[in-house]
DNA sequence: CTAATCTCTAGTAGAATAGTAGGGATTAGC
DNA sequence: GCTAATCCCTACTATTCTACTAGAGATTAG
């Protein structure tokens, strides 16, 4: 029931191309950088959002990685959905398992109230409320 | 994001002896024959589900396992955190994360929402369910 | 006393996790 | 066209976790 580092560094990276807002593109040694990620484990994190159509990149001197679609149709569920699979199927339905069994029953509220959070929280949803946050801490700095 | 297949095992073996109802303890072996769970893992899982106080045991002929409280005051979220530990919390906070980050809050509405389930679902509930639809079943068939 | 049970310790094959290493392909700017 | 900076691709690996299995010891009913 927990996400894996791997489905955290995802999401670190995306909200920070989510932040940067511009189209030009980010390069991984920035991002790996200023969310404190290793760069080498970052690169396949980036070309498996990217092979999921999240990102897009641009090779060479000046390239990076760049949001394939604006930061408002990207959900915290595609990404993690992405990285780690899906939440629950592999085990539903359980092996020859009786059809009165309350369990496959259970597992699909277990789904659809983590689904409410994940896959309607986007990243602009995320941005937002960072710069709140960031903005209410300033305020209280310079009181 | 899923769960262990011993965490469904202590789930099943919970909702069997549930079911069960009686305070006569029920066999190891006879849980594991009609909830299909390999026996000598399912001693381990029973071991770890008495020390965390959900159940009681008798050794000897005659002996098995029993419920140590009754079947509306065990929720599922009591025997998976039993089972797998705490749902999010090793990774959060994540290790020198500035306080602005948005993450800790939305894994906080993940957890409440998670929450909403399996901590309100109580075994009896599942008796209860499992109870109507075998009555529905019985009902068509005879139809 | 005996047979049936739970209890305890240990081991283990295979998969997953969280990376690392090293070079190859592409591009911007000169 | 050359060079430097970047993404891209394949392979490898140490450690941990998962899902078990094995075997003997402790306890109890009859």
């Amino acid at each position: 029931m927990d996400v894996s580092v791997k489905g955290e560094y995802a999401l670190r990276a995306v909200f920070e191309l989510s932040r940067h807002g511009d189209p030009q593109p980010v390069k991984i040694a920035k991002i790996a950088e200023s969310q404190k990620i290793p760069q080498k484990f970052l690169e396949m994190i980036l070309a498996q959002l990217k092979q999921g159509g999240y990102l897009g990149s641009r090779r060479g001197a000046d390239g990076g990685y760049f949001l394939a679609r604006p930061p408002d149709q990207i959900t915290v569920g595609d990404i993690l959905r992405q990285i780690d699979g899906p939440f629950q199927a592999p085990k539903r339905p359980f092996e020859n398992e009786p059809t009165d069994s309350p369990f496959p029953e259970m597992w699909e509220r277990v789904e659809r109230a983590l689904s409410c959070v994940v896959d309607r929280t986007t990243f602009a949803d995320l941005v937002e409320r960072w710069r709140q946050k960031r903005a209410k801490r300033v305020l209280n700095w310079q009181i």
